[in-house]
DNA sequence: TTGATATATTGTTATATAGGAATATAGTGA
DNA sequence: TCACTATATTCCTATATAACAATATATCAA
């Protein structure tokens, strides 16, 4: 009751995690996607998902390399729903939240993975990668 | 709108602070009651209504000595104004708010306070004060 | 197996926050 | 004015939190 109120209201009181909800209202990603929309190192982004996640306001799901997470379909608590479903209307128009909404929205993963065999559908070819060491330090900065 | 909603979620992310809102809701109270059924130190409790009054979520009015708190009419932000109706829902059966809210119910000021004037009805007497040491002592930290 | 990649975990550090003690401020009555 | 009371503010300390670097784990392909 209060415990998994106080979770979920001190998950979404941050900048970075009330980001995240917003960019997976709109789709799944991985976090690679996440990393590159918010700027954050990958650890930092991984704990805000920990904490998100414990709060039953994301799920995850393996695929290949790639954990994609998402908004779940029926929350676990009316906290969390409630939240979601407010979070759908509000900030929309907040200049921060509308840029990285929209930058979210336009990533492609296979631009920021070195890895991009899981998303590649059956006859597909695997695009070339440019593996000059300038690249492979762009990519792991990204 | 991304401050605002933050310093909302914010004030409403603590234990004490969710405490104080669903006492209020139930009645005005002076921080001195606050102070007791929190059993927190009066700066404490003064310092998270500050919290609460910047955040849009409380607003205080003077009366002789006290300050009474109350929650708004009229929210000045729909985050506000959304969480005070959740709120009115939220964790009413949770034992630790129960209890909270009930004993917030029972309080009497004027067994708090050693000055009790500014309640006093036009005609009332005012009681006598116990004024041992004792009693000056267990005032002081009630 | 080895090498490469994506994510998670751990360790550390800087900042934020909650708490109380001491003090300041303000209102009341004598 | 002075004494008393209620609340606010300041200062300090302990804990919580967010960030990054380094490391561990997991998956895939060769």
């Amino acid at each position: 009751m209060l415990k998994t109120y106080l979770k979920v209201m001190k998950a979404l009181s941050d900048r970075n995690r009330v980001k995240i909800i917003k960019m997976l209202q709109g789709r799944e990603m991985c976090v690679c996607e996440m990393r590159a929309a918010l700027e954050l190192a990958q650890p930092s982004v991984s704990k805000h998902l920990k904490i998100l996640e414990e709060a039953g306001l994301v799920e995850s799901r393996k695929e290949g390399l790639w954990v994609n997470y998402r908004v779940p379909e029926k929350a676990d608590s009316i906290y969390a729903g409630h939240m979601q479903t407010a979070l759908r209307e509000w900030l929309n128009k907040d200049p921060e939240i509308e840029k990285i909404v929209q930058l979210a929205g336009g990533l492609d993963r296979c631009e920021i993975s070195g890895s991009c065999r899981p998303a590649l559908k059956r006859g597909e070819t695997i695009p070339e990668r440019d593996n000059t060491p300038e690249m492979a330090l762009r990519r792991s900065r990204l």
